[in-house]
DNA sequence: CTGAAAGCGCTAACAG
DNA sequence: CTGTTAGCGCTTTCAG
């Protein structure tokens, strides 16, 4: 079934039916009319390949994700699917697993398949490959903190600040002894987060212990394995505070088997405030991250570009969300307000 | 930059670049290798589109996933996105949101990108809108149970036999008064878990109480709502038993804002075993769903049709999965055993 | 307002 | 082994 067969059937032209598909206007009423109809009738939908050999435009737009399982992200990929689903876009939704390699393949696919821009959320790719994308005239936009991100579109919240919020509120309760673990992924943002630990710590004038700071892999998994070290030194840290509320969950984990309390023992604070981190036990203190908003406004500065906002194509914006501490139980706030939230 | 650029400076033909691209055996050594060269250089990429209006095969399958935020279908989503990417080809993954006319635009996205074939998890399309499909010759599979699905290929689990195993283990340890909330989606899966309820009971001799059993969103939320009009009737039941893990956990924090104990008050089985359910307190009482295997077994059973397997085609395989009871905390065991796990 | 015809970039049958 | 050429289905000039 394709545009012949509709034309023979109207009696018109192949010209005639892809006016009406096109340019509705240009077409005499009574024919459009009849043509419509039998549209309808046979339910024919124009050839999506030769369509595009003629636009080269796709309707379809990448995005990145680094995992697939992990809520934060998949949270933020929704505020772009919602955003693209309004524009009648669709969003090929690519699961980097952590892997450069796969990134790369699912990279070279999206080239492949001449998508019309590319969200990438926390971005493990480097800067040249970046570059490929520069020289093909895809438009892009970041995701979360970058290294480098001169001249590019980055939606972001100030992880640094954010850390140093978190680990003030440990010291303004009486905690000294501040254990963190950070995640391997995302790796720009986790140093932003590490640099905010010390900086505050230093600025206290305690001291930065060695062990205290653990790299782990960002999953509960990791959190729990990390935590255990940290519980297990002789003099463990009073707090522990997380990249990640799934390290956290890990963390958590950990303390309680080893028959510690929480926040008694150990108090712990997390990052990003999933909807599970008040669902855990006790409820988790954490860094609230507008995370669906982050897609919302990556997707929107993308098809600002896509749909030829000159101006947006030209002035790489930078746009920075607020980030709140959410006090639960997990910290030992004093006031034991934690019921509240 | 097409193929035409490539043929010049190589000095040969179209015919002789595109067989370079696609039946290299057919080229001489020596050509061939100056025009892989060339290709290399100018980092040339085939017209996607070009492509397809010749194969019209897309290297593309759609996935229709009820709703993305869910780890329940992202973990089956995991195991598709596996399989094809290892095949080379591309997940479309379609977040229908629980939205019949959500869902039916993706669907209709998916046709007119022409998808080599569709997996459906949990699919709230009905079946008219399947057959839309087998007009188009376009391979489908059905992860979950469906209605009807007489002639279609599916990879379930038995959701009747798990409720009643699940529903059993609370009679066991001695719990009579049992109420349930059940999803809304998914809906066909729910019914079945209903039936397992109520079977169960009835034949135990045990009264099926309306009161006890609850349709509530499946979301934590809808948990949390469900469980507190259980709990504040006049006679409250001694255990809920729910159609996922997250109603579950939604159900455990009703629970507990009415100062009432897991298990001591009232016990609480989930359904899934999602990551999170070892991790909240009590640890969740739960029926493993090999999710990412259901994942994984559909898109094998998927590309088997795509790659031709008459076999495949012509059979409608029902692939029926194993759950198995997975014994926490939450339900009271009377052997207390829960730290095993 | 409509039709004829020239592409879009690629593949494959056919001829050499 | 390689080149010529006719499509694939659609859009869009250019004439009328």
């Amino acid at each position: 079934m394709n545009i012949r067969h509709i034309a023979k059937q109207a009696g018109v032209s192949v010209a005639t039916v892809s006016r009406v598909l096109n340019h509705p206007e240009n077409v005499a009423r009574k024919t459009r009319e009849r043509i419509e109809k039998i549209i309808e009738e046979t339910e024919y939908t124009p050839n999506w390949f030769a369509r595009g050999l003629n636009f080269n435009k796709t309707g379809t737009i990448g995005l990145m994700i680094p995992h697939i399982l992990n809520p934060v992200y998949m949270e933020i990929a929704k505020g772009v699917e919602d955003v693209a689903h309004q524009k009648g876009y669709i969003a090929l939704m690519c699961n980097e697993e952590n892997d450069g390699k796969k990134g790369k393949s699912y990279l070279e696919q999206l080239l492949k398949r001449r998508v019309d821009g590319i969200v990438f959320i926390c971005s493990s790719l480097e800067e040249r490959d970046f570059d490929l994308l520069e020289e093909q005239n895809i438009p892009i936009v970041l995701i979360g903190e970058h290294k480098n991100t001169t001249g590019q579109h980055v939606v972001s919240v100030d992880c640094q600040q954010a850390a140093k919020k978190a680990v003030k509120h440990l010291l303004d309760n009486g905690y000294e002894q501040i254990g963190m673990l950070y995640g391997t992924e995302p790796k720009v943002e986790n140093e932003y987060k590490v640099a905010g630990y010390q900086k505050t710590l230093k600025k206290m004038g305690l001291p930065i212990r060695k062990e205290f700071l653990r790299e782990v892999d960002n999953s509960i998994e990791g959190g729990y394995l990390g935590a255990k070290k940290l519980v297990e030194l002789k003099e463990p840290p009073q707090a522990i505070f997380t990249t990640s509320d799934y390290i956290a969950f890990g963390a958590m984990d950990a303390i309680k088997d080893k028959s510690l309390r929480i926040p008694e023992d150990v108090a712990v604070v997390g990052f990003d405030n999933i909807r599970m981190s008040n669902l855990v036990e006790p409820k988790l203190t954490t860094i609230e991250v507008p995370l669906h908003k982050m897609g919302v406004y990556g997707a929107r500065l993308l098809f600002d570009i896509i749909e030829g906002e000159e101006e947006a194509e030209e002035n790489p914006r930078t746009i920075l969300l607020q980030t709140k501490l959410k006090v639960r139980k997990s910290c030992g706030h004093k006031e034991r307000i934690g019921e509240m939230f």
